[in-house]
DNA sequence: TCCTTATATTCGAACATACGAATATAAGGA
DNA sequence: TCCTTATATTCGTATGTTCGAATATAAGGA
């Protein structure tokens, strides 16, 4: 296995690192939207959907077509969303610890109020 | 799909993202080893295939087991051993992407010298 | 042309991650 | 007990990531 293909794959799990972008390939799963549908759906900042997907598109997990004035994504292989569906397995089958890793998010976010 | 599950799979992925805790995997798929063994294999400072370690338990992706003055470490759960292989499925799906992946990761690098 | 809508990019601050050097801990063996 | 081997932790620095605010671009429509 060649050093090449796991700097590969780190950096493909980095794009996939984040929630909203999880979010955004859960929401592409079943067919393309809009930038703004993304937005609209998540609920979040225009630019920051934007960014995160700059960061998919970098990476190649998206693909973009753009009709009007409006860009329409899609989710590129399919692949991507099995190893979403695998992930879930896997928090399935770790209940326990994926429970016990939730909770240390949680306070990791509020560790700032003692 | 809650945004839980969505932290959770991020948290995961941000685990694995790195080409040394990628390589720790790949060379405990074939059994448990040592953080010694892991640290020859690899070829890298002690301090540093330990503190990587260190990511993968606290994600526990990795268990370990102390026999005498050495610490055994295995993959938790084989699921995570298929996520890899799907990945690895997926560059050889887009090779031609992902070899300019790589070529953006390589003169990332070596942008500094122009 | 000017205006509006849709999307992308740039910037700076806050925060997180990675590394090696140094140090700590823990288990045997002499 | 002292020494050695194996592993973990802490610290400082360099680098990377995330966010919102502000700005830029691009495509229609009036």
């Amino acid at each position: 296995m060649p050093d090449s293909l796991r700097r590969f794959k780190a950096d493909i799990f980095q794009a996939l690192a984040h929630p909203t972008r999880i979010a955004i390939i859960d929401l592409l799963a079943t067919g393309e939207l809009s930038a703004g549908d993304l937005m609209e759906r998540l609920g979040m900042e225009q630019a920051n959907i934007s960014q995160h997907l700059a960061i998919l598109r970098a990476k190649k997990l998206v693909t973009n077509r753009k009709s009007a004035n409006k860009v329409f994504y899609s989710v590129k292989d399919p692949l991507i969303i099995e190893v979403l569906a695998i992930m879930r397995k896997y928090f399935q089958n770790n209940l326990k610890e994926s429970h016990e890793l939730l909770h240390e998010l949680d306070s990791a976010h509020s560790e700032v109020t003692p």
